[in-house]
DNA sequence: TTGTACGCGTTATCAG
DNA sequence: CTGATAACGCGTACAA
């Protein structure tokens, strides 16, 4: 291996003039970094990371903890990976998907290692026993999503109420007035999920002060569950004609079972699905239609806000939230007469 | 923080003892063992994981590259992930998914870098630029997939070969005599992908072997091209009674495809996914018939390899092969008289 | 069984 | 603008 030292004897200069040329990290005389750059070069010097993480006591190493790894990436998380990972090397880190149940003991031991400056927090539950380790060990951390009182964290999350109100706008536009919501029951992935339970009291909230009915339906985040939600939903409900979904997984079940119930989509009823990915909703046949989650703007602001928390640039309690975007498919249509 | 000579000032040992008891390196009496653990209970030590590193020259980190992060996660891939993951950990190392491009530059960097002791390669084309670079740079790495010359590489692959002969054998035993074999294209994440240019040639061989007449078609890694794909064959081979599909995302659009055109699954047409994972197929209707892709054992023994040549127990170019599973559908059935 | 002393490759401090 | 020199926290021969 080529250390340093190599380097400095072969410029004929010192160890710290070498690291000054290599970091920019002091005014170097022009001569001296050609020098010091043609020895590079020519003993093919690589620097050490973990020795400049050491002395340095930083790694410039992001982790993304994403705990639900025991199912597939939807296309939003992976989205959401890959917009962060790119933001991060822009601003000099990098960021690595790091497999940790959210266990907190496990989290506690990645942190306090050393290896990593800060964490990046996916799948936020409202009460989630990873957050108080992180405050505890005073690990920087950025959520996405959110506890149940953030005041004082870090997050950028979905902005669940503005999104619901813009679904039920457009679907109540087209004219629909019998409008259920599906979304994800208690046994899901992340358990207590935020933008489930807040999406279900504004919900409620907004149809109630339109003068409508609410009929709220949930199932496992399965197609095999949502085709039962269909059975369910015309024994509940033979009325409605629109449903919003908030479970990417049964949506397509749904879309299923109403198809072997002989509702046509959109003819009969209309689906909009909340939260998913264009890419994965195409899958389906009629394509989606959507409200977008907000994936790069979600990867790129959360690394944003812990980058500046790691550069002191920033003091706690940064909050930013993110409408899901409006995306045209082919499962939404005004109600029949 | 915490440090070890901390811990031994308060243990009343010295630092090399600490370092002992922590990694049961040297046997240490019962009764100095009590007091370090003691001491570092009370101060609520943690090692410090990027000194370890810098000393014994390893950080007990693998890096999972997948270079086709441009889309969504597989469920295979996922469980690819998780599996050699769980592996990892069992083993002593922590696997991470490190979001780098096929880049040599950027492999490079990351490897030499000392931050990683070895590299798990995912999608693997039959000429990558990776491997060659790792080479050079003498890393320990294992890849998942292989290229044109595997020999003296280390690697666990899909046994394709027989996975098609298989495949075969199922349909020709269902009855069905015109079969069609639906790939990806040269556009995909990963040109010149071995299992699809492997499958093509046994399904070549294998059809001429069964004086049978071979039909290949070949579209993007989309619904919307499996679509289209569905035209396609039913203008160069309406005869066909059943599809071996390697292309999940296009098998959905097939299937849909062959709906809008009147023709049921499996009625009229079989279609067998190949190469997929059963919680995806489960969104088709009907729920495909699959090969399912062997994705926990091909995590599992990558790992198990990539630690052995870590761990100097193992020469270079240790091979296995993995067939897929089949996994019972609804979208093949006997071909209608 | 325990302790000493040095090495790992870089960064930070402070003096020139 | 440049260069010694001391950390940084831990692993490990080697000595006791």
């Amino acid at each position: 291996m080529v250390t340093m030292r190599d380097v400095a004897r072969r410029a004929d200069v010192s160890i710290a003039t070498v690291s000054f040329t290599v970091n920019n990290s002091k005014t170097v005389s022009p001569a001296t970094r050609a020098r010091v750059e043609q020895a590079m070069e020519e003993l093919g010097f690589r620097r050490n990371m973990v020795a400049r993480a050491l002395a340095s006591r930083r790694t410039r190493v992001i982790a993304l903890l994403y705990p639900a790894l025991q199912q597939r990436l939807s296309g939003t998380a992976v989205k959401f990976f890959t917009s962060a990972a790119k933001t991060a090397g822009d601003l000099g880190y990098t960021l690595v998907l790091w497999p940790v149940s959210n266990d907190a003991e496990q989290v506690t031991q990645l942190t306090s290692g050393g290896l990593v400056d800060g964490v990046l927090l996916m799948q936020v539950q409202l009460d989630d026993p990873r957050v108080d380790r992180l405050v505890e060990t005073g690990t920087p951390f950025a959520m996405i999503g959110r506890t149940r009182d953030p005041s004082g964290l870090t997050f950028v999350d979905i902005d669940s109420e503005n999104t619901t109100v813009a679904a039920l706008d457009y679907l109540t536009g087209l004219g629909h007035r019998r409008i259920a919501l599906l979304t994800s029951d208690g046994d899901s992935a992340v358990p207590h999920f935020g933008p489930t339970e807040r999406t279900r009291a504004t919900y409620l909230v907004e149809m109630g002060r339109r003068g409508l009915d609410p009929v709220m339906l949930e199932c496992g985040e399965t197609p095999q569950a949502g085709r039962l939600a269909a059975d369910e939903l015309y024994a509940r409900a033979p009325e409605t004609t629109a449903v919003m979904v908030l479970n990417e997984n049964a949506a397509f079940g749904l879309l299923n079972g109403l198809r072997h119930l002989g509702v046509s989509v959109p003819g009969d009823m209309s689906i909009l699905s909340v939260g998913s990915s264009p890419d994965i909703a195409a899958i389906a046949d009629p394509a989606l239609t959507l409200m977008v989650s907000p994936a790069d703007e979600l990867g790129r602001m959360g690394v944003e806000a812990l980058v500046d928390r790691l550069e002191g640039r920033e003091e706690r309690g940064n909050h930013t939230l993110v409408m899901c975007a409006f995306h045209e498919g082919s499962s939404t249509a005004p109600p029949r007469r």
